[in-house]
DNA sequence: TTTTAACTTGACATCATTTGTCAAATATAA
DNA sequence: TTATATTTGACAAATGATGTCAAGTTAAAA
């Protein structure tokens, strides 16, 4: 199972990009490009949809895969981690149900 | 549904506890208190134990619903919302299966 | 109704975390 | 070596979380 940061770093790689063009699409120092490909800061929100864009990833995909990392490494330590995200389904969809949308 | 902060109030005046008993115990100020029942406020995990404890709940589970609220409210605006919990229970499972446990 | 106690509200302070910059150090490769 | 790319770590700025306080409101007792 790879991270975001190493399938990101990966398709940057094979597209022939370097930190420095990325970085600058995203509006951000290269520094942090590099730290967020080594699992060593976790990139925004903002940062996930730019990155889809220029490096070609389906944004909805990407956007799952940066959520559910975080949320993962939110609850992992914890034994009772997959009871965690059972009720939180059942919350999902109660607020679902009872929001306003916007 | 009930929200935490509904939980906490209803144990709360079930037991005939001021807020002001209950919030020196966990040691913040009382307006805290009255914010996080009515859902104005987040709780910190801290305050979630303490109230296990002064309250007499499950400590476990009054855990599990304090998280998987949290997370149902970081994802509750999304339409992938199941995607991204499904998907974040297969990363628990890696990240628990290669974390090296303290 | 007046008084008292409980609770709520909102402005503000403090603190921690997140997000970023920068420049020097290191690695890579021409 | 020289040039280019990446990494590192110290630091700054912005944001969000957490808390205090005092005045306002509500509700119920006297």
């Amino acid at each position: 199972m790879k991270t975001v940061g190493q399938i990101i770093r990966a398709k940057r790689e094979n597209l022939g990009l370097l930190l420095r063009q990325v970085a600058s699409y995203l509006d951000i120092d290269q520094a942090i490009l590099s730290k967020i490909e080594r699992n060593e800061r976790k990139p925004t929100k903002d940062n996930i949809i730019k990155l889809a864009e220029i490096l070609e990833f389906d944004k909805e995909d990407l956007l799952v895969q940066y959520m559910s990392e975080k949320i993962a490494y939110e609850i992992a330590e914890e034994d009772y981690a997959s009871k965690v995200l059972k009720v939180a389904e059942q919350k999902v969809k109660y607020l679902k149900s009872n929001l306003i949308k916007n």
